[in-house]
DNA sequence: TGTTAATATTTAACATGTTAATTAAGTTAG
DNA sequence: CTAACTTAATTAACATGTTAAATATTAACA
C-alpha cells in the first residue's frame, strides 16, 4: 500500500482487452485504427493519384460527378463527405483544370450543379478499369465475406454514434 | 444493339453487392466509410476538445505523452499517426501553452524527447474519467463484442493491404 | 581520419479540414 | 409588398495533411 507511486493511467482495456501490439494501449484507439486503415486504403490507389496528378479529394469529386447525371454542390459535398468549403476550393482548382464546371440551378439561384467536362470524363474513364481491378483485388486478398462485414460493422457504428447524440 | 450511348460506369458492386442507401454506389466505397466512421468516433469527445480548447489531434499527442514516461518525436508520431512535420508544428503549440516539453536525447542529440510538463498531466488526468466513461459507454452501445470484431477487422484490412505493397 | 551515407527533426509550399462570417437567393409572416 | 428568417455557397482565418528540401547529427567505411 506504499509502493504505489503515482498511478497515472487510470484505466486500462479501453477499446481492447490487451495491449498486444507492442506500443501503449492509447495508440490502438479507434479512431486512430480508422485513421490508419483509411490510409492503408487510399494508398492502393495512389498509381491513379500520380498518373493524374489529382489528390485523394480531388478523384473522388471527379468519380462522384463523373458517375452522377446531375448533382448540387450540396449533395456532393454530403455523398462523399467533404465540407462545403473544402468542396468550394476543390471545385475552383478542378474548374481551372477544365475537369468540371458549374452552373446555376435555374429553379434555385443558390444551387450550383456540378458536372464533368468531356475531359473530366474521359480522365476517369480512362482510370476506372484499374481502378476497378485493384478494388477486385483487395475484395479478393482481404476476403469479400469480411470485407462486407467491415462494411456492415462501419455502417453500424456510424449509426449508433449518431443515435446518441 | 443501337441504343447504348456511351455506358459510362463500366462496374456496378464495387465493395457491397447492392447501393441499397439511396445515394450513388460510389458515396459508399471503404475509404469514404472509414472517413465517416472515424468523425462519427471523434465527435462523441468534442466536449472535451472545446472544454480544454485543443483540436483531436493535439489531445491525440497529450494522451500519448502523459501515458508514456518517455517518448521521442519519432516515436510519438508513429504512435499516433501524424506526419513528423505537423507533429513538428503541434508540439511547437502546445509547448507555448506550456503543456508539454521538448530536450534532446543525451545520447543522440538528432532525437527530441517529448514530455508533459505539470500542466499538462492536470489537465489529462482531470478529462481521464469523463473520456474514460464515453469510451465505455461506446462499447455498451455498440456492443462489446462487435466493436473488438470491428477493431481485429480494421487490423487486419491494415496488415492485408501493407503486405500487397 | 575524413568523406560519404543514413537518420531525426524542422521548414517550406501548397492542399485540405474546420469554424465562423459573408453574400445571395428563396421562404414566410405581417 | 417587405421585413425577418432560412438556405446554399463562398470567403476568411487558422490548424493539419503531404511532399520535398534543408539542417544537424550519427554511422559507415575506405
Amino acid at each position: 500500500m506504499s509502493n504505489i507511486k503515482h498511478e497515472r493511467r487510470a484505466s486500462r482495456n479501453r477499446w481492447e482487452s490487451a495491449p498486444s501490439h507492442g506500443l501503449n494501449d492509447f495508440s490502438h484507439t479507434l479512431p486512430i485504427r480508422l485513421l490508419r486503415a483509411r490510409h492503408a486504403a487510399i494508398n492502393q490507389f495512389q498509381p491513379i493519384y500520380k498518373k493524374y496528378d489529382v489528390t485523394e479529394q480531388q478523384w473522388r469529386v471527379l468519380r462522384m460527378v463523373t458517375s452522377s447525371t446531375s448533382l448540387t454542390a450540396g449533395e456532393l459535398s454530403q455523398a462523399i463527405f467533404i465540407s462545403m468549403p473544402s468542396l468550394s476550393r476543390i471545385m475552383n482548382s478542378l474548374e481551372k483544370r477544365n475537369l468540371i464546371r458549374r452552373r446555376a440551378d435555374k429553379d434555385d439561384l443558390r444551387k450550383t450543379i456540378v458536372s464533368a467536362t468531356a475531359a473530366g470524363q474521359t480522365m476517369v474513364a480512362e482510370a476506372a478499369t484499374w481502378s476497378d481491378t485493384r478494388y477486385h483485388d483487395i475484395a479478393q486478398w482481404f476476403g469479400k465475406k469480411r470485407l462486407k462485414e467491415l462494411q456492415i460493422l462501419l455502417d453500424d457504428l456510424v449509426q449508433t454514434l449518431e443515435q446518441h447524440q
